[in-house]
DNA sequence: GTAAGTACGCACATAAAGGTAAGTACCCAT
DNA sequence: ATGGGTACTTACCTTTATGTGCGTACTTAC
């Protein structure tokens, strides 16, 4: 995908000369950018379940395979990695026998989680007046 | 995908009993509900651009392509049409000999690219946390 | 008159996301 | 000792998203 990032323009500001104060973000924009990753990690089809679900506390693994209907194990051991390295999700593993693993929510993730959540709601919430809008619900 | 939505569960609250005060709202754990597509559409790859991009006001179809940059032709119109679907973007095309058609937020859209916006911002606003939290950055 | 721009639609192809099934290592209840 | 639960991983396959390129109908610019 030819991205003509013709010259260097910074994707995300350079993160050692003018930080702290200005700390220009190149995103939205700038297909390079990493916060295109987390964006896609959070709202992705399950970041946002696992997200709501954590936001109401600790889980297991198998807790949050449970609450979350639908999701493969794979997904969601995928989904929570990607929360994991993007600073969102703690993982905590007991060295017991049989696996005992817990997930939670850093402040970080609960200030996201709660952003995340703030969106759906609003989506859920003006969902009549969406749907009123046109009465051929495109797929 | 055997949802084994065993009995009629209501997926987005019925629309006309108990509607304004309570309004069930049956989303985010719940498969079937339309909300889930809406929330695809707007957090779509291009789907947050083009909300953002509008933020800014009306753009024609080429605008948007090129303001957009990498998006193709196909992405963008087929993007514009779930939004408009959804009534976030309004669509008006003057019957002029070179198409001229002029895309531009609803009230309900300017709403959703507004949160949106604010996702996307607290993420780019926090993104050097986030980056340091992990020193790995999973793909 | 030849090229380029406009706003798409259509068909084809690839990439990415997601699902399915099975395996692992070990424990507890039956 | 057989089955089920725990927390995953890995290999393989399907679905969905997105990209590429071409065609259109007509006009203005060169």
């Amino acid at each position: 995908m030819h991205n003509d990032n013709g010259s260097d323009s910074p994707q995300v500001a350079e993160a050692s000369s003018t930080l702290s104060a200005k700390m220009r973000r190149g995103d939205l924009f700038a297909e390079k950018c990493p916060s295109r990753d987390v964006l896609k990690h959070v709202t992705s089809r399950w970041g946002v379940l696992i997200l709501v679900a954590l936001l109401g506390g600790t889980h297991r693994f198998s807790d949050l395979r449970r609450k979350t209907v639908g999701v493969s194990e794979r997904m969601l051991a995928q989904t929570l990695k990607w929360l994991e390295g993007d600073g969102f999700v703690a993982r905590k593993a007991y060295p017991v026998v049989p696996p005992h693993v817990e997930y939670s929510l850093t402040p970080l993730g609960r200030e996201v989680g709660l952003k995340v959540q703030a969106l759906a709601d609003w989506i859920e919430g003006n969902l009549p007046q969406i749907m009123a809008a046109q009465p051929a619900p495109e797929k």
